[in-house]
DNA sequence: GAAATTTATAATGAATTTGTGAATGAGGGC
DNA sequence: GCCCTCATTCACAAATTCATTATAAATTTC
């Protein structure tokens, strides 16, 4: 992980930043800050960072022109940070080309599970993997899958979860590790919701040999298993 | 299970603490509780705890103090809970030391989730370790046992047991020092119920050489064991 | 060698865990 | 606004495992 991640922070607090900064450096990544917009521009100019953390309100220049300009140059991620109640800008935000965004006061474990998520999605592109079994094939890039050479239509959780599973093939993960991993670190509901998407995963892969690949781990959880 | 994960929780209303330690101890925590903040920091001067529920508004000394005093010797985890309005000590906590913070009134889950991503990602991991052994084979990521290169089916239970004691090869247990280890501290049933297990593990370990590893030390209880 | 203690075997009902079908509700697209 | 999809939850059925009991076998002790 901390392999030289760069990141930089930008808020006007410098008491957020050094908040922010405090929490990365621990997790091993590289922190700059800039404390206004223009100074954020300049920096991204000469620096090369593989997520910015924008806060919204900005002298000089302010969040959304900060994003919208960086857009016209680069796909970095951009997390943008917004005061409770500006949940309007939100939209905007996303408009404009920010990927996620934090709302304050924040949690550092959810900032950093953030951060991080982000990276793995759009940092240093670890190749999207294809991955292919008998009668299976699961392309994270266009998102489709293939049971037996003909295509089958899942939904965004059903894919994810199938991924995960076939990614990590062999591994047994618990459903609350599950809800962890593919739903997110902030979702708690219901560890039956995890059966449903199982369920529905194994009758769309059909009675062909790719519907034996999930596997139940009695009294533990889930495995992805391509068997013999 | 039983490896003794221990964690504090600060609060003034014995009734929260209850709710608390309902939850903790249904996971297999062990749960100290203090009822002010003065309490607390002699707890943990003389008691190691894995993790620190802490709530913010604690009678004579509290809960920033203890926070901050914590962090002058130790980096054990801390959990902050807050009642909902008192979003800006958020931040304050975070600066002091705090690693999360759920905010009152909280769900069990939330909470139980929440202690145990923080364990997992601060506490002490050991790595999962396959263990081989002449004709067995036992992985317990994936939790699979191979005997005489055929992969043998065992319940949770049975697997279980297996690990524990090839784990600790050469080391005698009494029946009552597995229930407590593999079944959990809370466990208080009959001491035959090993008795079944190894028989049944034995059985399905089949006639190969596997078969001979779960030796009876006869008046005091199991091992396991290589041989020649 | 017999009694007493300890362990092995086998069977069964209870308890736990998972599978299944269906209902609900949120959110997006038209 | 309406429909459709998807995610989630619930209730119930099915499957599996677990703990216990009773009985037989083995081992020790005297």
């Amino acid at each position: 992980m901390g392999s030289e991640t760069k990141i930089l922070v930008v808020d006007d607090e410098k008491k957020m930043i050094d908040l922010v900064r405090l929490y990365l450096e621990k997790e091993g990544f590289k922190v700059d800050e800039a404390l206004n917009g223009q100074q954020a521009l300049e920096m991204i100019e000469k620096t090369e960072y593989n997520l910015i953390i924008l806060d919204l309100m900005l002298p000089v220049v302010d969040g959304w022109t900060v994003c919208k300009e960086v857009r016209k140059k680069s796909d970095i991620p951009i997390i943008m940070l917004t005061a409770r109640g500006e949940e309007f800008d939100k939209i905007l935000g996303f408009e404009l080309g920010a990927d996620d965004y934090v709302v304050k006061p924040f949690s550092p474990r959810e900032l950093v599970a953030r951060v991080k998520a982000m990276l793995r999605r759009y940092g240093p592109k670890e190749p999207s993997q294809i991955l292919e079994f008998e009668g299976l094939l699961i392309d994270p890039e266009s998102r489709k899958v293939v049971v037996d050479g003909k295509e089958v239509a899942l939904t965004p959780k059903e894919f994810d979860l199938l991924y995960f599973l076939a990614k990590n093939k062999e591994k047994v993960f618990t459903r609350e590790k599950l809800l962890e991993e593919v739903w997110g670190y902030d979702f708690f509901g219901s560890l039956r919701t995890v059966d449903t998407h199982v369920r529905q995963l194994r009758e769309k892969l059909g009675g062909s040999k790719a519907s034996t690949y999930i596997v139940t781990v009695w009294g533990v959880g889930y495995k992805f298993e391509v068997g013999k």
